[in-house]
RNA sequence: UCCUCGGUAGCUCAAUAGGCAGAGCAAUCGGCUGUUAACCGAUUUGUUGUAGGUUCGAGUCCUACCCGGGGAG
């Protein structure tokens, strides 16, 4: 670790599966993982007040460089005292680094081994990146945990295709080390190779070759997961990343969020995730339940005045029912993308907790056993 | 009573000169994975007011009637 403003202690690891129960410390405050980000792209989770996140239990909230340089612009969150005032969440932040959009926004991205050019998306103007520029801009927007800048290639992708971006990936990785010096933020590299066990090896060799000349990550990312290929084929392939990995450092798999991936995932030794899920599907009508994804917006559901989710603990949950919030959908109010997103998050975060309270008594085993058989396992 | 305009999908409306009746919304269902997403996609519905007529062919032209809007008296 380069830095002592960030300490990461495991507090118990399973004896049967790879998961890990533990604290990320940071300047503003701690994470415990295993542990779901919430998505705030434009510094905000949608539909969301801060105090409602702080209510969740939300541990650390992820934003992204991309977005928020282009929109209101780094200089004036730099100038607001950084994202955590400008945002009023003083709890830990997480930025991303924009690498995901240079595969999303691939249409309006020019990719080098130098660095990143693209048309804003909102008013076509040009700009160009570098691994240097982008930890600039991340430093300015002042989160806890900054990621690389790196290239996250679609699926599917040639063999040759993926290796360029894990050799680009990881040198680019090796600049924002060297460019990254503020100890208050912490930088994650990430690890890439598609479903090409090969290539994710070479990435990690390569990651830990900048690792070990000294200035270290204080975790990894994963990405280049959950773009579309089948869920198997990532778990298969995620087998051989996550155990690969530091056993001292954070583990966070990018851009995944459905429950029964979660769980697996934590099994093989992930520690931190997040996803538009929970928070997107909850705004489209869509929600986790005992009984797995519900769709609020079918029929059935028209005059149902049972809770959403009887076993669930969350204010929604509490106080409305599954007509009500239906309503809500079918009437394109506002408040179904606040009582929604509140419990799709809950659901998540609860989950994460209970995954805690496994590992610590050594039972994640029997706790993941449980899940795959019960009617809350997601259909893949 | 007369004149006039109109009647097409649940709703609002299209449909060249007669030539396979179709859009939006609604409804129903599906999707969403480091957010360009209060989004995207698929599907369903018709005695074209009624009854006749002309025509190879009528939502469209002709006749009568029914219903509604407007106007005149």
């Amino acid at each position: 670790m380069s830095s002592s403003s960030f300490e990461f202690a495991v507090q118990a690891t399973d004896k049967t599966t790879h998961a890990r129960w533990g604290v990320f410390s940071t300047p503003h405050g701690q994470i415990s993982i295993p542990n779901f980000m919430p998505v705030g792209t434009h510094a905000t989770v949608k539909a969301l007040t801060v105090e409602q996140l702080e209510q969740l239990g939300v541990d650390v909230l992820l934003a992204n460089a991309y977005h928020l340089y282009l929109r209101p612009g780094t200089a004036l969150i730099a100038k607001a005292g950084g994202l955590h005032d400008f945002m009023n969440w003083q709890r830990p932040i997480l930025t991303d680094s924009g690498g995901f959009q240079i595969f999303s926004l691939a249409d309006t991205l020019k990719l080098d081994d130098d660095g990143v050019s693209f048309a804003s998306i909102i008013d076509g103007s040009r700009h160009r990146w570098t691994p240097e520029d982008n930890m600039r801009i991340q430093n300015e927007l002042g989160a806890d945990i900054i990621m690389q800048l790196d290239e996250c290639p679609p699926y599917p992708a040639e063999h040759g295709q993926v290796a360029t971006a894990v050799r680009r990936s990881a040198d680019w990785a090796r600049r924002c080390r060297l460019a990254q010096t503020d100890s208050r933020q912490a930088l994650f590299a990430i690890n890439q190779g598609g479903v090409y066990n090969d290539l994710r090896q070479e990435s990690i060799q390569r990651l830990l070759e900048i690792d070990a000349t000294g200035a270290g990550f204080e975790g990894f990312g994963i990405g280049g997961y959950s773009v579309g290929e089948p869920h198997e084929v990532m778990i298969d392939s995620l087998a051989g990343v996550a155990d690969a990995l530091p056993a001292d450092r954070p583990r966070y798999l990018m851009g995944v969020g459905n429950p029964t991936s979660l769980l697996r995932s934590i099994a093989l030794g992930v520690d931190l995730f997040d996803c538009v899920l929970p928070t997107r599907t909850a705004r489209m009508g869509s929600v986790f339940s005992s009984e797995g994804r519900l769709n609020l917006r079918n029929a059935r559901f028209a005059d149902d005045l049972n809770p959403l989710d009887p076993q669930c603990s969350c204010p929604t949950c509490a106080k409305y029912s599954r007509a009500y919030l239906r309503h809500l959908i079918m009437s394109r109010e506002i408040l179904s993308s606040v009582l929604l997103s509140i419990h799709n998050l809950h659901y998540l975060l609860e989950l994460m907790r209970q995954a805690r309270i496994a590992i610590s008594e050594a039972r994640f085993s029997s706790f993941l056993s449980d899940w795959e058989n019960s009617p809350a396992v997601d259909d893949f």
